[in-house]
DNA sequence: AGGCATGTTACAGG
DNA sequence: ACCTGTAACATGCC
């Protein structure tokens, strides 16, 4: 369930464990992910080192020497991550997703520090792209501001809400507006803003916006340092279940009662741009 | 059996 | 131009 704080965490994971170190194999078992992998993919990336590794809204952008390896997780895309000494394995991304099958292992990647990451994939909606350089991946410079940013503000939010007729659900999921949340966390802000997901975003109160952005800042982060603290109990405990869906408050509850307490509403799931989406039918008014 | 599922993209139509 | 809905991608779960 890769948003962007899943993602982050793949990237904070990878830099910890593959920062500097070098691809000396790569085996494709399948190539057609979303896009399919190049021919000279090889060619690109065998004997170059890892840089540096940064993100970009749901994007893993991977430095190398005179190359970037850009890398989007899709909706089930995992990277696994394994010792090769101890045949160790743990992963760098969902702890509560526990059924790694190993026929979704599209791409091993073996580096020169004793590690192999393997892409696993079960329906391919990820995919890599090779490119020269981080200029030449433009769709990046037309996503939106990243939510965490500080120029991601009041400003910000009220200027471009001037004339957006569409509803705060569909605003919040638009990446050119702001880029990384995606339909859980859309619908875990508009509760804890107790705002209505169908509220039309111009009809907004100037209170109301101040509360999404901060409900949209306090849930990445909080999301971020769950999922990263998961990520360490992970790698002792495979097989233990980490808290984090705990965390959802409105997300796949429906007909339960709202969570926050002191509301009487009920949860309720309607669908908004044919995507599910849960809100209070009392406090989200 | 059929509906649903975290994401992105293209296209059709209002 | 903006916005919404639909379908596509592939697989698994209930």
């Amino acid at each position: 369930m890769p948003e962007l704080p899943e993602v982050e965490i793949v990237k904070r994971s990878l830099i910890k464990i593959v920062n500097k170190a070098k691809i000396v194999d790569i085996k494709i078992k399948n190539k057609n992910l979303r896009y399919k992998i190049p021919v000279n993919f090889h060619e690109i990336l065998l004997n170059k080192k890892i840089i540096k590794i940064s993100r970009r809204s749901k994007y893993i952008i991977i430095h190398l020497k005179k190359s970037i390896l850009l890398l989007h997780l899709g909706m089930t895309g995992k990277i696994l991550v394994v010792k090769k000494k101890t045949n160790e394995m743990f992963k760098t991304s969902f702890y509560y997703d526990l059924n790694i099958i190993p026929k979704h292992n599209h791409i091993y990647f073996f580096l020169n520090n004793n590690i192999i990451l393997i892409y696993n994939d079960v329906r391919r909606f990820g995919f890599f792209k090779l490119y020269k350089n981080i200029n030449e991946i433009s769709f990046l410079n037309k996503l939106g501001l990243e939510p965490l940013s500080k120029n991601f503000n009041y400003v910000y939010f009220k200027k471009n809400i001037r004339n957006k007729k569409k509803n705060i659900k569909n605003l919040l999921m638009d990446q050119s507006f702001v880029s990384g949340l995606g339909n859980i966390y859309v619908n875990e802000v508009l509760h804890i803003a107790k705002i209505n997901p169908l509220k039309v975003s111009n009809k907004l109160k100037n209170i109301e916006i101040k509360k999404i952005i901060s409900a949209i800042k306090v849930i990445l982060r909080v999301a971020i340092l769950n999922g990263g603290s998961s990520i360490r109990d992970f790698e002792n405990t495979l097989g233990k279940k980490g808290n984090f869906q705990q965390l959802f408050k409105v997300y796949g509850r429906e007909n339960k009662k709202c969570s926050r307490i002191s509301c009487k509403g009920k949860i309720k799931r309607i669908l908004i741009s044919n995507r599910s989406s849960f809100f209070c039918d009392l406090c989200q008014k």
